[in-house]
RNA sequence: GCCCGCGUGGUGGAAUGGUAGACACAGGGGACUUAAAAUCCCCAGGCCGGAAGGCCGUGCCGGUUCGAGUCCGGCCGCGGGUACCA
């Protein structure tokens, strides 16, 4: 009897596979289509363990719909463009082009082995021109559509580089590599206008009904719609040709507690003051000096500065409050200022207090007004609360009921607006950067800002530019830049941002359906393939790049890309966890933290080190990413156990959603049972034809097909896996007839085709099985055979377990109740008296009140 | 800071509000073997007990319920996102 071998099984049934065309897509409009999309992979150069689990979960249910019948789509492709690749470039001297696509040919030749039905005839990456140039095309149409615009926006600027940094390249308020503080600059930038659908991406939301409720949540409270006043508080005095500051709250049931009027260090009011006041204008820099992320901002310290201005009150003339200018006020979100309430606040109230502002008492309370101390008392919006000193008479009142009463109020006295507004803004897709989709446009002396004609897309990269210095080399290349007007053909420049990467993550889904066409999609195959029947990918992405995604389907279908029923592109999403694993680092020479991989580095109980006994800083676990190098590669286990044992390892390890800490133990111990299972086959071959609890048997089948089926629809495949481990026993114990038992092991090699393929077609062929497995229809429980005839009912006394009783499964309450008071633990329980309660659950269980 | 999750034996984890710890890993004991490997069998949450059995137990505190790992409230810890990492 031969062992199992994955090194030449593996290989034999992948070249099956593609002889046979299996995993092919056409379309076929007799054929019901199913779309099984994971998120594509950045080619960081190595497929990681977290890949693997991935594009597992998407391959199993890839293969379970084969097996059902439908006609899958199951493709696979790379977003290519990013930062690393500039920094490779830097540090190396590769041109980024020469890197991403020799990572891409690595992880290709990675994930091959691994036997996934991905149709790779299919594929491309995002910086393929023949892609990004249909990309220019779709951002010309979205422009024409007015859904593209210019406005000013602030990045973060090193100002020794002379470069602009992303978040992650700022570390603590400094550039990553000139170790300056960043600055914060101003630049003219391209948006699209998600804002324009942020009501109807949010209603939509109602509508995902196969979507995770944490990922609609984060969604809803992302795009935060919230209802307000809107209204301006006159100055006291006119300063600096402003009347008056507009300010924006969701409560303004707390206006009579407001005591001073807070803006933003950029506020235009803040800016213009500035000129005058010189301590200002450095308090204002001071504030500027630091990362552009919302992190950075809310979690720096809350300072302020009195501008020495005043304004009324409205409802008060003769009530005047002090205007500063805040750190913790954002220009992005309303108005850019607010007033404060530090009795409702808490972060207005220690605001007040470090600055010693005077604190309006309480007026909203359970009681009488009390003065505030150090916790501000935050009204209920859906608990009715009585309200002290309030002007628009109410008494007894919920929150909601009082900001709803005082925007009335406001609009009928006139002075003061109800406004809808949203926390989502424009997304801001201009990059100074070179390994981008170069943003398609000119700028002409003559005509301006002039998009550039679809017959000359795409305007490529140039496969030249050198990076021997920080910033965008687009910008100064010697002669890319310079081109010809569209419109009037004089001299003109080329625009030298490139796009935003999540651009091109957004519509990799549609371009999938028709990856070769000469436009961004064909409708025909759109219509046919659209949606993603399943999408699978990290929680990472709950937000941006899904809400990416949903708006540009939304847009493509304005553009005449995609159908209308299109305009939310994923019909399922499973998120699944991340693959956690320790960093470990030591200290560098510029004081920065060297990273170093799991494999180099020795783990002891109580610490670590390189294996020239180096000690090692053991970092908190956190997702794989290569930038930190806590990344574990598959190719050790497919090499030593085969693709197998690693695809049903990761399977196995943990539930899918979960996030899983990396273990090496494990898989040998999965290859061991896989071997299990093929020498168990091996031995049904020669079973004797003749045997005992065929019945029993067929009773496990059954069972095994229904549970495995309801653990792969529902994404349980670690409890789905632990059911074919207990019915693997079971076949390897049973004694019942070579066919009954031949049958059984088929049915098992099939219920385990999603996740070893190979192994389950070795099987398949070995017994008698037709054909490929991976096209033999999934195979169907027979209901006659789950039913059980008896039902072993516990019996608790006040909820804890004290005995059991086995009765017949139809048995009846009444019955049911005169056998439990029969039973001996339940009689000492009751001692002689009757029970204050007896709760039968037929089928389930039996609780005795005493 | 804010939004969203997660927390169960030595470990990964299972459990429509209904017997907590399925199924595995590591561990212990045994069989087979000259031996090893491979394989097979048995044990195993903690405490007390020879056993029968009892008490405790799903991060912490409280609540709802006949019954809570599961639902509610409040904490603690960890992770993800926070708009230029992808």
């Amino acid at each position: 009897m031969s062992r199992y071998s994955p090194a030449d099984v593996e290989p034999k049934w992948q070249a099956a596979w593609a002889e046979a065309g299996t995993f092919a897509a056409e379309r076929d409009e007799s054929r019901q289509k199913y779309y099984v999309l994971e998120m594509f992979p950045y080619p960081s150069g190595r497929i990681h363990i977290g890949h693997t689990r991935n594009y597992t979960m998407g391959d199993v249910v890839a293969r379970y719909k084969i097996a059902q019948g439908f006609n899958v789509l199951h493709p696979m492709g790379f977003d290519a463009f990013g930062l690393p690749a500039e920094n490779a470039a830097m540090e190396q001297g590769v041109h980024p082009g020469t890197w991403t696509y020799q990572n891409i040919a690595d992880m290709k030749a990675q994930l091959q082995p691994l036997g996934y039905t991905h149709d790779w005839s299919r594929s491309f990456a995002t910086c393929d021109p023949e892609y990004y140039g249909q990309q220019q095309a779709l951002f010309i149409d979205m422009l024409d559509q007015g859904l593209v615009y210019r406005k000013a926006a602030v990045v973060n600027w090193d100002p020794v580089d002379l470069t602009v940094l992303a978040n992650e390249q700022v570390i603590d308020g400094k550039g990553w590599r000139s170790g300056a503080p960043v600055e914060r600059k101003e630049l003219t930038q391209w948006f699209f206008a998600i804002s324009d659908f942020a009501s109807d991406l949010l209603d939509a939301i109602d509508g995902l009904d196969s979507w995770p409720d944490k990922v609609k949540t984060m969604q809803r409270n992302w795009i935060g719609k919230s209802r307000g006043l809107k209204f301006t508080w006159e100055l006291t005095e006119p300063a600096a040709g402003f009347d008056g500051i507009e300010v924006f709250t969701t409560r303004p049931d707390t206006l009579m507690g407001a005591n001073f009027i807070g803006v933003s260090p950029d506020h235009p009011l803040a800016r213009a003051l500035e000129a005058g006041n010189a301590e200002l204008a450095t308090f204002n820099a001071d504030c500027r000096r630091m990362g552009t992320s919302q992190e950075d901002l809310e979690k720096a310290e809350k300072v302020g500065f009195d501008t020495g201005l005043t304004v009324r009150h409205p409802l008060d003339p003769d009530w005047h409050l002090p205007v500063w200018v805040a750190n913790f006020i954002l220009m992005d979100y309303g108005t850019g200022a607010i007033f404060a309430c530090p009795a409702h606040d808490q972060r207005d109230l220690d605001f007040s207090r470090k600055y010693g502002l005077p604190v309006v008492d309480t007026f909203f309370a359970l009681d009488d007004a009390t003065p505030v101390g150090d916790t501000a008392f935050v009204p209920p919006k859906s608990e009715p609360v009585r309200w002290v000193n309030h002007f628009a008479g109410l008494d007894v009142a919920t929150g909601q009921e009082a900001i709803d009463t005082t925007i009335a109020f406001a609009e009928k006295n006139g002075w003061g607006e109800g406004v809808t507004q949203f926390r989502l803004r424009d997304w801001g897709i201009s990059r100074q950067r070179f390994w981008g989709c170069p943003i398609p446009v000119v700028h002409c002396d003559t005509c301006g800002i002039v998009a550039e004609k679809k017959e000359n897309l795409p305007v490529r990269l140039p496969d030249d530019a050198t990076f021997d210095r920080p910033g965008n080399p687009l910008d100064w290349h010697p002669t890319w830049r310079n081109t010809t007007c569209p419109k009037c053909g004089g001299p003109a420049l080329r625009e030298t941002d490139t796009m935003d990467t999540f651009v091109d993550s957004s519509w990799y889904f549609a371009r999938f359906t028709a990856p070769r066409a000469e436009t961004p999609t064909v409708m025909e195959d759109a219509a046919y393939w659209m949606n993603v029947d399943q999408y699978i990918g990290g929680i990472e992405h709950a937000i941006l790049h899904l809400l990416y995604s949903r708006f540009f389907a939304r847009a493509m279908h304005i553009c005449g890309h995609l159908p209308a029923d299109a305009t939310e592109p994923f019909d399922a999403l499973f998120t699944q966890g991340m693959v956690v694993h320790e960093t470990y680092s030591t200290p560098g020479a510029d004081g920065r933290p060297v990273w170093h991989l799991p494999g180099n580095v020795v783990r002891g109980d109580d610490g670590a080190a390189l294996s020239d006994g180096t000690p090692v800083e053991v970092g908190p676990l956190i997702k794989m990413s290569k930038s930190k190098k806590n990344v574990v590669d598959p190719d050790d286990i497919i090499w030593t156990y085969g693709a197998d044992t690693a695809r049903w390892f990761v399977l196995s390890d943990s539930p899918p959603e979960r996030d899983v800490e990396w273990t090496a133990s494990g898989a040998e111990a999965a290859f061991k049972h896989l071997a299990r299972v093929y020498r168990v086959a091996a031995e049904i071959a020669d079973a004797p034809e003749q045997g005992s609890g065929d019945e029993d048997l067929l009773r496990a089948m059954h069972k095994a097909i229904h549970d495995v089926t309801m653990g792969i629809e529902s994404f349980g495949f670690n409890a789905a896996i632990a059911k074919l481990y207990a019915f693997a026993n079971t076949l390897a114990k049973s004694k019942a007839g070579r066919e009954t038992r031949a049958e059984a092991m088929r049915v098992m090699a099939q219920l385990m085709a999603p996740m070893t393929p190979h192994l389950s077609e070795e099987i398949w062929s070995m017994l008698g099985g037709k054909g490929l497995i991976a096209t033999a229809p999934w195979p169907k429980s027979d209901p006659a055979y789950l039913v059980e005839d008896t039902v072993t009912l516990p019996i608790q006394v006040n909820g804890k377990r004290r005995s059991e009783l086995k009765v017949a499964k139809d048995l009846d309450k009444d019955a049911i109740e005169a056998l439990v008071l029969e039973d001996q633990a339940v009689q000492k329980a009751l001692a002689g008296g009757a029970p204050k309660k007896l709760i039968v659950v037929p089928g389930r269980i039996v609780n005795v009140v005493v």
